[in-house]
DNA sequence: TCGATGGGGAGAGCGGTGCTCTCGCTTTGA
DNA sequence: TCAAAGCGAGAGCACCGCTCTCCCCATCGA
């Protein structure tokens, strides 16, 4: 209850906007979210929606704001319950929560990680921070575990010096203390975990491929915690 | 030259249609595309186009059915200079084959692989056959390595009954040898090559961050050939 | 208390879209 | 030769993003 009745009043048509946003975008798709069809359901005309909103585009960045931030509380909630000293069960966690959430939010999840909407480019200094807390928590996960021990130095593979200097800079930039080979094994597993939840949001294995999808990814987070080194 | 000179420039036009619908989709995007524009650069009205096809949805479909099959002669071709005896050398090169190509034409592998386009669900009679080139060739290299004995079991893990169940059926009608835990990690490596894609075409690493992406993936490759058992 | 300011909704309008329909012209094939 | 079919043009419908003007009225300073 705080400032003008006149600025509540905005924030709360702009909260509604927001709203009926994202339940078109859960409805239709990213690519044909309708400014007028926001207004209809608002009850108003076009032109009005303007007034709280630039354009199609600002409505866009504030739906992947939204998405996010849900996300990543998805996966914060999912971590809460997890056993802090159990690395494996805290990676399974973390992709189950991404997994359940694509799942249940397959147009946010096609924003936030699949084709750009055309003509759309996300302004980085409004979501790379909401955008990177799923892969923070995923490294922060393996980094905890190779501080206290918990990881064996997987099988040594070359590592070009380009990624190892990226590999350096990350590190230095998280604080982190993984060694290049477990790092760039994390990026692998990262890209690994989206690539298998958006293979089946997607559509990709086809209609009747696998019976059990849950337990197939389950046992793709087996492989993965095995990849970048944890152990139980 | 054959048929009568009518069915001829039939043929032609709808060539034509598709060129100018590729020339759009890679400068616009699939959602963008647009059977009017289309139309202009053609030279026509926009209802001549209808004569042709039946609809934009159809034109995606011709669309998604003529980058499945460059995507898969890509890979052919990528295959048909390596060794046929060197299994990871084979694995390499689809994977760089899928990478090179989805770098070139970032609007035609977000159609086949990103976010499905909003009223638009590609017709499966039309589009299965070339759009498991890739998964199948991947899943044959793994097959004939193990047939030739160049797959060392991979550390167990536990599968359930259904992925079993499911493994089974893809071997029967694949007519495949590989053990259900390769099979399994198959599909892993499979969706873990295009998460790694993806992210890379959708830009999900930031624009600074990896300052040889390739080399990222080509380490990404030889972890995945170690993660599906593959030797030398 | 009065009056200026400015926020905000309504409406018209522009150029774009997918798609349908009708109207003619031309090619085809019996 | 002549009906049938193919095909392009054009008008039209409902939708889209976005801009502009008009006008009401809440707000705020004098």
């Amino acid at each position: 209850m705080t400032g003008t009745p006149r600025q509540r009043a905005r924030e709360q048509t702009l909260a509604d906007i927001t709203r009926i946003g994202r339940d078109h975008l859960a409805r239709d798709g990213a690519a044909a979210l309708s400014l007028r069809a926001v207004a209809r359901d608002l009850g108003v005309v076009s032109s009005a929606v303007y007034r709280y909103v630039a354009s199609r585009d600002e409505l866009l960045t504030l739906l992947v704001v939204t998405c996010y931030t849900e996300l990543g509380d998805a996966v914060d909630a999912a971590l809460a319950d997890t056993d802090p000293d159990d690395p494996v069960a805290r990676l399974r966690a973390l992709g189950h929560a991404v997994r359940d959430w694509a799942l249940a939010e397959p147009a946010s999840y096609a924003l936030l990680f699949g084709s750009p909407v055309p003509g759309y480019r996300a302004p980085a200094e409004r979501t790379t921070g909401p955008g990177t807390r799923v892969v923070t928590a995923l490294v922060r996960i393996i980094d905890e575990a190779h501080r206290s021990g918990k990881i064996v130095a997987p099988q040594q593979v070359p590592i070009s010096d380009a990624v190892r200097a990226d590999a350096r800079r990350i590190r230095e930039e998280l604080d982190l203390t993984l060694p290049d080979g477990v790092l760039a094994r994390g990026v692998l597993v990262w890209s690994a975990l989206f690539g298998a939840v958006g293979f089946e949001v997607f559509g990709q294995y086809g209609v009747d491929t696998f019976a059990d999808p849950r337990a197939l990814f389950d046992h793709h987070l087996t492989v993965l915690a095995q990849t970048v080194g944890l152990v139980g």
